[in-house]
DNA sequence: TTAGAAATAGTCAAAATGACACTAAGATAA
DNA sequence: TTATCTTAGTGTCATTTTGACTATTTCTAA
């Protein structure tokens, strides 16, 4: 019988030294061998009596404090090879939190958040599951609601369209961006807007609830709401 | 620690009665506790020595005597509740064979094919595990090139109309479809035709082997080919 | 009061889509 | 030999979607 554990990949959207928006995640160092002191993704071994998602939620909190709402599965990493000491099959999942979710994250010696272009060699294969969840995370940016998972309740629609951008790494165009998201009906105009802007104040929108923010077909009835499928796509 | 297993669902397009393409399945009987004798997506055990595809293929030659050419993971269950006796957590693939394919496969007491649309209750959550393949399935079919798995090495474009039809279970416009498929460059003509039909003889295409079949993003680089990723729109 | 800045609305041409008509080329029936 | 049937393959056209831009609105700060 293999080990079986669980390790999560969370992003979060911060904006570099220049002030653009970038994709940022944190790592853990690992305490033991193989690949002590190493930073490594976090996760940990699965319990008896847990879930894949619950071990998830476990660890995460565990070595680094988040508690991220959206959580979805990645992949299963099974290769023989992965490790040097015995095999570990990882099933790994993904997760987006806003930046205020992360002033609860631990911080310091054992976590530390680094830009996901500019990543550290990590343990095990750890820099290509990193790649694979910024692989589908773009991918999915452009068909699903899941921008939302980088931001609060209400929000503003430059807000929205930053987190496209920073995602997809590239500049939207405001008047476009805005006909998509109208178009697409996932958000809803809270009637409020934000004052002390030095030009026009902008609305403040929300998502619509009555759609789920994932996409996950069938398995969304395992513990999730109803699915409404909408395309979001590519602005300019 | 639990259970590791693998499963896999694979489909084939066989007309029915009526004449029209649907989705079929081959599941296996169960030797043994739980849900003996009922049917069940055909796998097992993870051994010592094997990695995760591995032992997909394995399992499926040794139950189906099926080699699907395409084998691509799909989910990983874990839930605690799957099984009433001792908790397994199963790495699902999902692979399409072509109906050539399929004569090398066993029939008869253990194993059987059913339309996916009109499966009896299999053990375990496998009915959820179908239900998610086919939500995949059709899916990816409108933005990558799996229809082709359906297919032997040559086809004309009304056969791979019939596979987009058959999954996606609507008719679809001849020469709207002729535009995409065109428009995608994923086939070229191989110049030959097939006579002997009562009409204009169709002329035959083959693939362009320089285009993945999949689009696994950066999870191609493990012993997969390059991708290049060519959107497949809807026709009529 | 005015300049600046982003919010928001509107315009326009190009491209993509869906519906459908038309011609081509074979087999087969009359 | 010719008419007919059937699907292959081509072409047209209106509608929708997209991307690039322009114009107007409504704030703050100078």
């Amino acid at each position: 019988m293999r080990t079986l554990a669980v390790s999560t990949v969370i992003f979060t959207l911060r904006p570099d030294d220049s002030g653009v928006m970038k994709l940022w995640l944190p790592v853990v160092k690992r305490i033991r061998a193989p690949f002590e002191g190493m930073w490594a993704l976090p996760g940990g071994p699965l319990r008896e009596d847990e879930d894949l998602i619950g071990a998830c939620s476990r660890t995460l909190l565990e070595t680094t404090g988040l508690e991220p709402r959206y959580l979805e599965q990645l992949y299963a990493f099974g290769a023989l090879d992965r490790s040097p000491e015995g095999s570990v099959v990882s099933i790994v999942y993904w997760a987006l939190v806003g930046q205020a979710e992360t002033v609860s994250a631990f911080e310091g010696e054992n976590v530390h958040w680094f830009a996901a272009d500019d990543l550290p060699q990590l343990a095990f294969d750890h820099n290509l599951i990193v790649e694979y969840a910024l692989w589908r995370l773009r991918n999915k940016m452009e068909y699903s609601r899941i921008a939302h998972g980088f931001l609060g309740d209400t929000f503003t629609l430059a807000q929205l369209r930053e987190v496209y951008e920073g995602v997809l790494g590239r500049a939207l165009d405001p008047g476009n961006f805005r006909r998509m998201i109208e178009a697409s009906g996932s958000v809803v105009a809270t009637g409020h807007r934000v004052s002390g802007t030095s030009h026009r104040p902008p609305q403040l929108y929300k998502y619509d609830t009555s759609i789920d923010l994932t996409d996950q077909g069938p398995l969304s009835a395992m513990g999730k709401r109803a699915v409404l499928k909408k395309k979001l796509e590519k602005t300019r």
